[in-house]
Parts: C-alpha cells; structure tokens; sequence
DNA sequence: AGCACA
C-alpha cells in the first residue's frame, strides 16, 4: 500500500485523500463526535483522535476519495464553519492517503494496561484510587505503579483482553474525578495503551503494587517507604528487595554499549538470561537478568561503581530491579532472549523448565555457582595465558570485592579504539599490559583474584570510583 | 490552528 509520498506539496491546494486532517478539536473529542461531524458526507472507515501534543486533532478516513472531498468542498464554501460543541474545526486533506493504526504496539489489545497519569505526581493518585477506578470494569486482577520520564505510569491486570479494552475504550483520554484526587491536582488525564505483559509479577503488597489475587502476600515494609529506581547516591545503600534482575544505570557513555558487550561483562558472574536496554531520563539503562539472585548479588557487587571502559567511561551503577522476568524482543538492538533456543551461540541447559521467577526469590548460592559454571564451560573456552575458570564461592565476594573494590582491575576495561565498535572492545582481565590483546574472547574472564593496586597501574592509570 | 504511527 503506497500510504506516503513524503514530498511536501508545492501547490496551492493539497492533494486530495480520503484522510482528512481535522485540527482546532475540543479537548477529549470522542470519536462519536467525530463520526457524527463527518458521517454527512460518507462512510467512515476509520479514525484516529486525540493526536498531537494537545490532543486535539484527529483524522478521519473516508471509504471513498469523493466523499472526502464532498466534505472539504462543502466547508470551503460554507457561511458556517465545521463545528465540534461549538468550537470551529479545521478540515484539510491529509497528507497520507490512509490512517496507520499502531497496531503494532499499545493496540495490540492485552488483558493488562499501561496507564500513563499525567500531570501528577506519583504521590498524587494512591494505588486505592487506580483500583477503584478501574475496578469499574471488571475484576483487577494486579496493579503495579513506577514512575519513568513518561510521567506516573501503572499496569492494570484484567483477567482478560475483553475487559482490558472496555476500560481502555471508556478511560483513555479521560480524567480521575477530582474527588478523588487531592486539592492541587488541576488536571488528571489518562492515557491508556496496552501493555505486552500478561501476569504481572507482584511480589509484595505496597504503596505501590498490589496483587488483588493473592490478599496473603506479604506486606514489604522497604516498599512502604521507598522510591522505585533508586539512583544510588555516593553512598547508596537502599533498602531495596534482592532480585534475579539488576537494573543498571551506565554514566559518562562516551563510547556506544550494546547489548552484546554488557553480556559479555555481566556474564563473567554467571548465565545471562535476557537483556534489555533502554533510555531513560536521557541516559542509559539495562536490565540484565540471571537465573537467580545469588548470581545478581554477586554481579552487583562486584561491578558497582565500575566502568566498562577504562578511563571513566561507561560507568555502572547497579541496584536490583523488581522485575524478576523479563519480557524482551528475542533478538534486536535493545534486547536480548538467550534463553530461547537457536538464539545466540549460548545453549542454556536450563532455561525450559526453570521457574524463573520462583528461584529467583529463594536465593540459592550453590545455584549461582552451577550456573556460572555452565556459562563458563560454553561461553568461555577460548584458551587464555589467564584462562583461571572462576569457580564462584559466595563466600568469597566478601574479601574480594567489598574490602576493596576500588583495587579490583579486573573490572575496568579497556575503552575500545575510536575507530572500532565496542562489540569487538577489550574486555580485559589484565589492566593496562593486555589492553591492547589481539584475542578479544581470551578476555572472557574477569578474574577474581584482586591484583595489588600497584600492579594495576602498569601503564594507563585504572579508574577508581569515588 | 498546521499531520499520527514505527
């Protein structure tokens, strides 16, 4: 289907299409309002509302070209403008010849939604209210509320995609009753799409997730006070929960990290399962998940605070995400699924029938040494002068990373050559003498055994976090 | 009051 010929037009009259641009909308123009302005004149086939930055324009598409222009014609010449509840609408042809539906993403219709609340704050709206106004429409399975640069967001778990779409169709564009909301909220709009999730993971009942399910699911009292995505301070200690999957928030990215090189760098500590990267506030994050939290525990703390390149660049910060599995693109620039078969060259022996989510809340050192011992055995055989097989003990995080994380070198890697791509960057397991090594994969392993820091500074300076 | 969606 030819839909855009991006051209701007150098004519006095557009070109006509069956899509009419119809701008100058009242606020929350419902579609049946747009039906009933445009019905006169021939069949709607589709429409789109609510578009633009304030959400008061729309298309409609007409079944016939004519019927579009019959339209247009008729209030070009009209003594009456078109009219929505009294305010003037300007109509004009669109530029493409037919409406594209997302029906890629927030359409596809779900039992769960992704409500953005906009304008408040997330303290603002409890999660008592969401659920009351929800609960409208059928059961609420789960809530779940964060906050992100899109503003104060919740996902709604309905039992079904029917019901999910009732609540989507009434409330999208709609506002909280004031009654409900504090004094100084003025303006409470909600936008509404679905989400790719099916079963929300709650782990705890809080201010901030609920599971309407499951009444004796333990109340977390560190959830009762906290911020979500904690981003740690120079001396961050949250109280945040363990968890399978740690987020990670990566400083100072002079150079590009892709997903391939943070599985190469997490998986020093164990299987990667899934990875996500993402922006946020204008930065970059990932979500890297292991089997369980064992694993996540010790790659945490062994990479906090450190860079991924040396010299300050691409510096970690780690905290533990509340997701425990994630729901990821098997395989594109953002993220990865290595526990799906054929994906990659790891065969994770585990992945079919491991209950993620379940181990991942009862933290199993003994299973974060088998499963490190696994990653090593397919990912990193290639034959090294250091190829010392780590053999995770738990135990020994204690002395070698938390005393003295600072003088660990293995954690700082070489920033890749300008004109490469830090897929192919140096991982190094050495400081400054095999930067420079020609078998990137002999890199593979980060050794535990924490060098002097006097070896360390052999010949570039390693960055010390502060 | 001036063109979405990925």
């Amino acid at each position: 289907m030819s839909s855009s010929s991006g051209q701007p037009q150098f004519r006095y009259t557009q070109t006509p299409s069956k899509v009419l641009h119809l701008r100058n909308l009242p606020w929350e123009c419902t579609e049946e309002e747009l039906v009933e302005l445009c019905n006169p004149f021939g069949k709607i086939i589709n429409t789109k509302s609510n578009v633009g930055a304030n959400r008061n324009q729309a298309f409609v598409e007409f079944a016939d070209l004519n019927q579009a222009i019959s339209m247009v014609s008729y209030y070009a010449s009209s003594s009456e403008p078109a009219q929505v509840r009294g305010k003037t609408v300007y109509i004009q042809y669109s530029n493409r010849q037919e409406i594209t539906n997302n029906k890629s993403s927030g359409d596809v219709a779900g039992n769960v939604l992704l409500v953005t609340i906009e304008g408040v704050e997330a303290g603002d709206v409890s999660i008592d209210v969401i659920h009351l106004v929800f609960s409208a429409f059928g059961f609420v399975h789960k809530i779940a509320t964060f906050e992100k640069a899109a503003g104060f967001q919740a996902l709604i778990q309905y039992s079904d995609a029917e019901t999910a779409s009732n609540a989507r169709n009434a409330l999208d564009g709609r506002s909280i009753p004031r009654y409900l909301l504090p004094e100084h909220v003025t303006s409470c709009h909600l936008r509404i799409s679905f989400s790719a999730h099916t079963d929300l993971n709650i782990k705890f009942q809080s201010h901030r997730s609920r599971d309407y399910t499951n009444p004796y699911l333990p109340v977390n009292p560190s959830a009762i006070e906290g911020t979500l995505q904690p981003t740690l301070g120079p001396d961050g200690r949250k109280k945040e929960p363990e968890s399978n999957v740690l987020l990670a928030s990566i400083e100072n990215m002079q150079y590009a990290v892709t997903v391939d090189v943070l599985h190469k760098v997490f998986s020093t500590f164990g299987t990667v399962q899934k990875i996500a990267i993402f922006e946020k506030n204008g930065g970059m994050q990932a979500l890297i998940q292991y089997p369980d939290v064992a694993t996540a525990a010790v790659a945490k703390e062994s990479l906090e605070g450190h860079c991924i390149y040396e010299g300050g660049y691409c510096k970690l910060h780690l905290s533990y995400s509340r997701h425990t599995d994630l729901n990821v693109k098997a395989h594109n620039d953002r993220s990865r699924d290595y526990t799906i078969p054929d994906t990659g060259m790891l065969t994770i022996p585990q992945a079919p029938g491991l209950p993620t989510a379940a181990a991942g809340w009862q933290a199993n050192p003994q299973s974060a040494s088998m499963y490190a011992g696994n990653d090593y055995a397919v990912g990193a055989q290639a034959p090294g002068p250091n190829r010392q097989m780590p053999t995770w003990d738990p135990s020994m995080r204690g002395g070698a990373y938390v005393a003295a994380p600072s003088t660990y070198p293995g954690q700082t890697f070489a920033p890749p050559p300008v004109s490469h791509y830090p897929a192919s960057a140096a991982i190094s397991s050495a400081p400054a003498e095999s930067l420079q090594a020609s078998q990137p994969m002999a890199q593979y392993g980060m050794l535990p055994n924490a060098r002097p820091p006097t070896s360390a500074s052999a010949g570039q300076p390693l960055y010390y976090p502060s």
